[in-house]
DNA sequence: CACGAAGCGGAGGCTTAGTCTCCGCTTGGC
DNA sequence: GCCAAGCGGAGACTAAGCCTCCGCTTCGTG
């Protein structure tokens, strides 16, 4: 489940790395993209040695520390999402624009949990994650201004409310995980329709509801860390 | 900022405890509630023995752990809840009653952040939590079909979304609490409106966004426990 | 093909944080 | 006035994470 490219190896130009040593550097990023999506960034580096099946010092030998790691893999992801914005400002319906955005935006993050904790917990990644949030901030305005434009969007509703929802929407992820990764569809889906300013009908839920024996799985939950 | 009467003392027949040590257990017992209330149950009993101005020891001689004292103070918050319920099953408009329902049990949890800890979170307070939980899912899920069979409800949503509106609200209140902790109203009544089967109007909001300053601040948040 | 430099592994040191105990001293109440 | 009850808080103990260090292994060049 390799989310990107692993871009061009080696990018600061330095004497190049003996090939066990380059294979190791690609295996870590490699290993580390995939726990970080599936267990999100509070994992140690300990942890992805050992699902690498490296010592622990051959990785940090590589990455000073779990920053460095990130800032290496997640550039790629943050742009991703600004490109959902951008797919959801060319949009000529500018509400379904900003719907798309939503629901694109909230799976990028349900299939990777570290992109999630990126954009939501933060601390860490910071300089990436503030230079991604002043790239979408401009986007997100303009969207919601040219659905209210368009008299699909209740007026009052404003910029800020979006980040919001999708930390809002992000917390049902971090709950249902394990039980039904998919609900937060549901939840999306009731706030889409509250944004709007004339749902004459409200949009078919898209999956189903929680069963009732579901619920205290999810709402009482120690939520391992696998 | 007591919240509760601390209910009559000593209930289980112990000889009665010598004056300056039952003076000690009701002031850990209040200074508990408050500190609970404000910086969530994450507070050390530590902390507690030292806000109250009192050794460790005094504390843990007069409640075992964590989990006790938690027991022994959120048994009637908890009921309170659940009182909620009552109320909204009560209300002669289906609907409105869900929706006092959900305002009110936000607003406790929002003035409570132990209460809206140990309803979400949880580990803490099992057993009482389990309890609660049984005794709301009954009257949620009547909530619900009353406000489906007025036809005022969606059809397509169910009982245990409602926990999960809960949980995102919740959410809501953690990131925003220390820039606008009042903000979440807006975000409940778009989903409120998000719920309605014919919302003709939008309910007004009732208090303004974020600032596009304080967005970062609630984003990229260390989220102390001051 | 051998040998030095580069790289590896992972035990364990260090730090941070929380929980709770212990015991010498103080105080309430008969 | 005496002593059981209670107090305070230093510090022992545990749990986790982070990262270093150094003896051993492997690469790749001469």
């Amino acid at each position: 489940m390799s989310h990107m490219p692993l871009r061009a190896v080696t990018d600061d130009a330095e004497r190049p790395l003996r090939a066990d040593a380059e294979r190791n550097r690609r295996r870590i990023l490699e290993v580390a993209a995939e726990v970080f999506a599936r267990r999100g960034l509070s994992v140690t580096l300990d942890d992805i040695a050992r699902e690498a099946g490296l010592g622990v010092g051959t990785v940090y030998r590589r990455f000073p520390d779990k920053e460095h790691l990130i800032d290496a893999l997640f550039e790629a992801r943050i742009e991703e999402l600004v490109a959902v914005a951008d797919a959801g400002l060319e949009n000529p319906d500018p509400l379904a624009g900003l719907v798309h955005f939503l629901e694109r935006g909230m799976e990028l993050q349900a299939t990777d949990r570290g992109l999630k904790e990126l954009m939501h917990n933060t601390g860490l990644g910071a300089k990436r994650v503030a230079h991604a949030r002043s790239m979408m901030a401009p986007r997100v305005l303009k969207m919601v201004a040219r659905a209210h434009a368009s008299g699909q969007l209740r007026g009052d509703v404003a910029g800020p409310d979006m980040p919001l929802i999708t930390l809002m929407i992000g917390s049902i992820m971090d709950a249902t995980r394990e039980v039904r990764p998919d609900v937060w569809r549901r939840l999306l889906t009731i706030v889409i329709d509250g944004l709007r300013a004339q749902p004459d009908v409200a949009t078919p839920m898209p999956v189903a509801p929680l069963a009732i024996d579901e619920v205290p799985r999810v709402m009482g939950a120690p939520k391992s860390r696998r």
